[in-house]
Formats: structure tokens, sequence, C-alpha cells
DNA sequence: CGTATTTGACCGGCGC
DNA sequence: GCGCCGGTCAAATACG
């Protein structure tokens, strides 16, 4: 039972996407393609989760982003997906067979077109006006987007921080509204959107927007030594992304200028319960099947990784 | 009563 | 110029 697979799927255009799956958890990394990345290359498969993320280099400064906390008793279905393109979060995805997951970059069910990364920067750059000095002709800063797909039967799901809702917009082509949220801490201008899939309703789709000026109110930064204090985040996971590193993906493959960012060890951060954890965890059932045989590196990163992720929760193949 | 959510109005960008 | 759309504001409302 709980035999992982790494199974090879096609993408709704046809090209390959290998997914590591196993009962619970689907985790496909489709947007790797394209991105210079190919799994079946000797060299590039140690490529992962973080890599997805935008992290070039794993080192100890990894401690600093992510906390995988213990996961809840209860494993719901929860399905993590990532993908690249924005055009591929239209597509159905099949949470029988593969699903379709994502951590785009920018705009999600918005622009409906085959387009490359450097397209979709490109666009993003594009559409940086400024909003709020009115009259400029400075284009606005738009913080970098990041968005992913997770399986869950809520809407908002915990991320450690606390946001505050302020909108609610239907969105064209979708029976299911897309909320907005800021982050609830002053000074700290960090959103995100949250969406259900039109695909498949069970997905629901999170954009954050910006980087957390804090660590997270739930979730103390040092190395997680068990639940945190905070009673709404009790039996949560926090999962911080290492943003910094997403962008020094942009600048490397893109040639785009990375996004101005402030501090260095709370970028964009997110979690996400068990969805979050899985993701992580899925992460190294991944790179276990992809990448042990031949990243010696990462084989390093990844005990690192395993003292962040319960032991019972890699045991469990 | 303070805080969070809801929801219609408003604004700016963009395509035609 | 106009309409559509995404995103935000803010008053009203709900909630603890």
């Amino acid at each position: 039972m709980d035999r992982r697979e790494a199974v090879k799927v096609e993408n709704f255009d046809g090209s390959p996407t290998f997914c590591a799956t196993n009962d619970h958890v689907q985790t496909s990394y489709p947007f790797m393609q394209g991105h210079g990345f190919d799994f079946v290359d000797g060299d590039k498969s140690a490529l992962g989760f973080m890599e997805l993320l935008g992290m070039q280099d794993f080192s100890p400064s990894l401690l600093d982003v992510i906390q995988v906390p213990v996961p809840p008793a209860q494993a719901p279905n929860v399905q993590v997906v990532m993908e690249s393109p924005p055009e591929l979060l239209n597509q159905p995805a099949t949470p029988n067979s593969s699903s379709i997951s994502s951590v785009s970059s920018e705009g999600l069910n918005d622009e409906p077109v085959n387009k490359s990364a450097d397209d979709e920067v490109e666009e993003q750059e594009k559409n940086k006006k400024e909003l709020k000095p009115k009259k400029t002709n400075q284009k606005r800063q738009r913080e970098p987007r990041f968005a992913f797909m997770t399986k869950s039967e809520v809407d908002h799901l915990e991320d450690g921080y606390r946001w505050r809702k302020y909108g609610q917009k239907a969105v064209k082509n979708s029976p299911f509204p897309r909320s907005y949220y800021r982050c609830t801490t002053a000074s700290c201008n960090v959103k995100k959107r949250v969406e259900r899939s039109f695909g498949d309703p069970s997905v629901v789709v999170t954009t954050y927007e910006g980087q957390h000026s804090h660590p997270s109110p739930v979730m103390p930064r040092p190395n997680f030594t068990g639940p945190a204090s905070d009673p709404g985040f009790s039996s949560t996971a926090a999962f911080v992304m290492p943003m910094q590193r997403r962008l020094s993906f942009y600048q490397q493959h893109q040639s785009q200028p990375p996004p101005p960012f402030g501090n260095s060890f709370s970028p964009l951060g997110f979690g996400y319960n068990e969805s979050t954890a899985n993701a992580a965890v899925n992460y190294l059932q991944f790179e276990k099947h992809f990448c042990s045989s031949s990243g010696s590196n990462l084989l390093k990163d990844h005990g690192l990784l395993q003292d962040l992720v319960p032991s019972h929760m890699l045991n469990e193949e």
C-alpha cells in the first residue's frame, strides 16, 4: 500500500510530464518542460520540487525557508500539482488519473493562450502598471506572483499567515468566484487570490502576490519543534517558499531582472496544512525516484529535508 | 464594541 | 469612445 510510482503522463499539449504519485497525493512537474529542464537528462534530473520553486541551489539556508511541520492525523485527499504554463490551469485536472497541478508565476485563468515562459514574464512586466498613483507614466511595480493548485475541500487554506478578505469577484468562464485576501499584518502588502478550478472544482487555485515582510505570525521561524503556539495554527503545516530562489530562476533562465525583494528569510511564505506537507513529502518521494541515483548533492539536501519532514511520512512507502 | 466578511461601486487597463 | 474585465475600495453587515 501506499506504493508510490513515478509515472509519466502527458500534458494536455502532449508534452510529457513526470509525476510522483501515491494514493493521496499526486504531484506533477510539467512546467519544467520548456524551461530547459528535462528529467530524463542525467544532469538535470536532480532538479526537483525546489527547482520548481525557483531554487537553483540547495544550501543550509533551506532550513530558513522551509518548514514542514507534522501533518495532522487526517489525510484528506489533497493534491498539489505543479505546472507552469498558465494555460494549463484552465484545463480540467483529472482527479483519478494524472492531475495537473501548478506552480505558476503569473496569471492563472487570465490568459488562456499558449505562451512561453518568456512571454509570460514579458507580459507580467507589461502588466506592471501603476495603479495607485494615478496619472503617472510609471508602470505599476506589481509584485511577483506565485500560483499553485491544491486539491482541497476548503477554499481558504490555512497557511500560517493571517489574511483579511477584501474582495470577491466572479470569474469569467467559471462558476466559482475569486476571493481576494490581504495579509493583515501592518506594512505587509502581500496578497493572495483564491479560486476554484473550473476544470476540477475540487482543486483550489491560490495565487500569492508579494513578499511577506515578516515571519509567519503563527509559525515561528526557527526549526520546527512542534505545534506552533498559535491556536489557529495548532495542527497546520507551514511551508515557506524561498521566493528569492525562484526569482533567481527567472533571472537565469529568462533574463529578467528580479523583482525587488527586501528581506532574505521570509519571502513569499505559504503553508498549506496537509497539502503543503504532502507536496513537500511528495517532492521527497519524487526525488527518491528520479534523483537519488545521480544527484549526490541532492542527497545531502534530501537528508536535510528529512530533518524537516517527519520520518514516518518518509517511510510510508 | 472591535474585527472580519460581504458586496456593490469604482477605477484603470485593454481590445475592438 | 465604449464596453469588458480584473482588481480594489469602502459602507453595510455579521460575528465573537
